[in-house]
DNA sequence: CGACTATTTGAAGCACGTCAAACATTGTGG
DNA sequence: CCACAATGTTTGACGTGCTTCAAATAGTCG
């Protein structure tokens, strides 16, 4: 019934890159029948393990794009910024992501560690003859970026389409999804409020009285240090229309 | 100055996918040094082509997606609906693009020709086949994916963070680029105020007030049959900022 | 503890949406 | 080729959801 949802969820396949078996993984290392972005033999290999601490930049908009990252922990915020100091989040890369492919040699948009990170960088050169040696590696490059192009079209039908309050029940539920909850049901929610704001197109103070409007009607409870509780995800994500009264 | 702009326009180069000298395409029948995906001789003879007739469906949103279509002439609406009947346009595809690969086997968005069309359609098994045998097709695939995935992105941050007048102006500079413009600078606009409307995440007596505003600041023309005639296009795009009082 | 920053809450304004009607354009049958 | 219906577009008046501006409160880190 409702368009984020008819589809099989993306959000809940990104981390298992499951190959067709006519697509099978032909990795020396990985004769398995999955081989996943994160778990990739053949990357952890060709490149170099790098750390970021939470606030760092790994790269900036624009800039020659010559290193590609592999998350491997942590999460990366990736935005662009309006001359105006106007700012759109463009996603947030979770473990198994890859940042960032583009035709043209610049980066699409300027990476911030939130958290700390553990990535995989790669030159982009040394990718290329990688993808031309083991060519299952092309294929599931090809995936992620698929599965990269549908969430920004789903962040797209929730900033052109949704309310404020659908908005941020979006982010939730697919932020919950991402990250996995514990057994009491909680995640941690590392992005600050601005950080949201900028994802959903919104201002700070909107999606404040949003998780305000949640929590008194019972929808989530917050924990201290930004953990979230999200007591039934389910019918949470389901009453994505129903707005909280 | 803004970031629409900062970087280059991916627009014009969408229909002009030149090869890298190092990914020369290796075609029997395609030894030039640039190979666009519109002009391709491989897809073109692996493929059928079909005709459609303005408002006809290529394929529904959800559908198993067993063909993919290389658009040769025409324009193709990409279009998501909410289940209480709200619309977003995910993308305009003009003749060069692809509809529409995706990891899972069904199709992202319900396509529609807005105009009259003519598209190769191939099996998707097919083109899996074809892929393997030639090399190059996937990195051609490749970037026309990715040449989306940045359109998207820059539509993201419109809908994100732009006014509704910059919305406009933003698609209006963006499709006469695509489109070209004749010798009198003018344009065909074959999108209904509905259809830029659902694009932009706006009403359709949103858009038509501020392209009515637009004209009477001569900031463009509009001509019979939907021409529209955009006097300086330059200037018209670095105005974006600058709200048309 | 105390300074700093992030978040929440409040009050007021405005950009865009909604509802409604006039107007223009397109297509169709006489 | 002209009614004339059907559809798309424009314009107006009014309402509202989100933003803006401002200040209080909570949380964080030295």
């Amino acid at each position: 019934m409702y368009a984020l949802h008819e589809t099989r969820d993306p959000i809940e396949l990104r981390n298992v890159h499951t190959l067709k078996s006519n697509d099978e993984c032909g990795h020396a290392d990985c004769g398995k029948a999955a081989c996943t972005s994160d778990f990739c033999p053949v990357i952890h290999e060709a490149g170099k393990s790098k750390t970021f601490a939470k606030g760092d930049v790994l790269f900036w908009d624009g800039d020659e794009s010559d290193y590609l990252y592999l998350v491997v922990s942590g999460i990366v915020r990736g935005s662009k910024l309006l001359g105006d100091g106007r700012r759109q989040v463009a996603r947030f890369a979770f473990p198994g992501d890859i940042l960032e492919y583009r035709r043209q040699w610049n980066y699409p948009y300027t990476a911030e560690a939130i958290t700390p990170v553990t990535a995989i960088a790669i030159s982009r050169q040394r990718f290329e003859q990688l993808m031309s040696r083991v060519p299952c590696l092309r294929g599931l490059v090809m995936q992620v970026i698929l599965d990269e192009l549908e969430g920004t079209r789903e962040q797209l039908l929730a900033l052109g389409r949704l309310s404020a309050t659908e908005r941020v029940a979006y982010f939730l539920s697919s932020t919950a999804r991402h990250l996995g909850r514990d057994s009491e049901g909680a995640f941690d929610l590392p992005m600050s409020r601005q950080d949201i704001a900028d994802y959903l197109g919104l201002t700070i103070e909107t999606v404040s009285r949003i998780i305000s409007k949640l929590k008194r009607a019972g929808k989530i409870r917050l924990l201290p240090s930004g953990r979230i509780i999200i007591p039934d995800l389910e019918e949470f994500s389901d009453d994505l229309l129903a707005d909280v009264a």
